[in-house]
DNA sequence: AGACGGACCTGGACGC
DNA sequence: TGCGTCCAGGTCCGTC
């Protein structure tokens, strides 16, 4: 499911659900996850407010008023989603597709006004994760991450750095999330077709003798930028199961111009391409043979 | 360094 | 209707 464009629209949904919060209770539904959950992991989040929810790379961050954070991860096929009122009273939030019996955190909250909401993680993958921590540098998933790749840190000279003399293939390598954090197999996809880089270009043949970004190096930056932009935008994209918090789908799938479009034509203005589906690392890379350079 | 397969899981789509 | 096979937004680990 979840790539940074999904993760966002989840944070933008929850937030205001959250926020200033108290965590009356939480029950676990089941000892694990992808990982057991942390020792002691009701007891520090019951009674806690939740001061913040933020996102780093594919991660959700509740900070909480005791300097602990709760971090969460989707994995494919986690979810959120929340009732105002009692469980017993259903809202409009309902997903009555979402079957319950893949709801492995329950967490009762009271709102700043006293009332009462509930707050659901339903896995049925079991992918996602939750754990706890108190500062970002000792956590083992934040530590290593790259820069974001919509802040000011992600840059192509900096990209340059990281590539030079490496011959992993480009897809690899924006898929690696100490390089950048956030993208996933589909967006991709989508960065690489719109900077006309094949997903099997060597990364090194994007950087110049002196070390320095060549130009399409410099587009590839500014199409990851541009296609997490629109896709936040959109919501996100639903292939199967993702939602966003008010149970609407995502929209930018409809905007896909390569992801599970195999032998469609090319959109590119004057492009007489088809989109082909190829495995690398055992996962799809869609991409125009005919106008994806292979090389820099 | 990096490619690859397998691991973790469930469910949906498809072919027969 | 059912069964087998393949596929899926992510990441970690071991092996060559």
């Amino acid at each position: 499911m979840p790539e940074l464009p999904e993760v966002e629209t989840v944070r933008r949904g929850l937030a205001p659900f959250v926020e200033g919060a108290r965590i009356a209770a939480a029950r676990l539904n089941r000892p694990d996850l992808r990982f057991p959950f942390p020792q002691d992991f009701e007891k520090s989040l019951t009674g806690r407010q939740v001061v913040g929810v933020s996102r780093r790379a594919k991660y959700l961050l509740f900070e909480l008023d005791s300097g602990i954070n709760l971090l969460s991860h989707l994995g494919m096929t986690g979810n959120y989603r929340f009732y105002e009122g009692a469980i017993a009273e259903p809202s409009r939030y309902r997903q009555p597709d979402v079957a319950e019996r893949h709801d492995h955190v329950v967490l009762d909250l009271a709102a700043p006004d006293g009332a009462h909401r509930t707050l659901i993680y339903s896995d049925p993958r079991r992918f996602g994760f939750m754990t706890l921590f108190s500062s970002p540098a000792d956590c083992p998933f934040l530590k290593d991450l790259g820069p974001e790749p919509l802040g000011n840190q992600f840059s192509a000279p900096q990209l340059a750095a990281r590539f030079r003399g490496r011959r992993a293939p480009v897809k690899s390598a924006l898929l690696d999330q100490r390089n950048v954090a956030g993208l996933g197999n589909i967006y991709v996809s989508e960065a690489l077709w719109r900077a006309g880089i094949s997903p099997t270009m060597p990364t090194g043949a994007l950087v110049d003798s002196a070390g320095g970004a060549k130009p399409a190096l410099e587009m590839l930056v500014a199409a990851i930028k541009s296609v997490l932009e629109e896709a936040i935008a959109a919501g996100g994209s639903t292939l199967k199961d993702f939602r966003q918090s008010d149970g609407a789908p995502g929209y930018f799938q409809h905007n896909f111009d390569v992801y599970d479009r195999a032998d469609a034509p090319c959109r590119r203005a004057g492009c007489n391409g088809t989109i082909t589906r190829m495995v690398q690392s055992g996962r799809s890379s869609f991409y125009c043979p005919v106008c994806q350079a292979e090389s820099g």
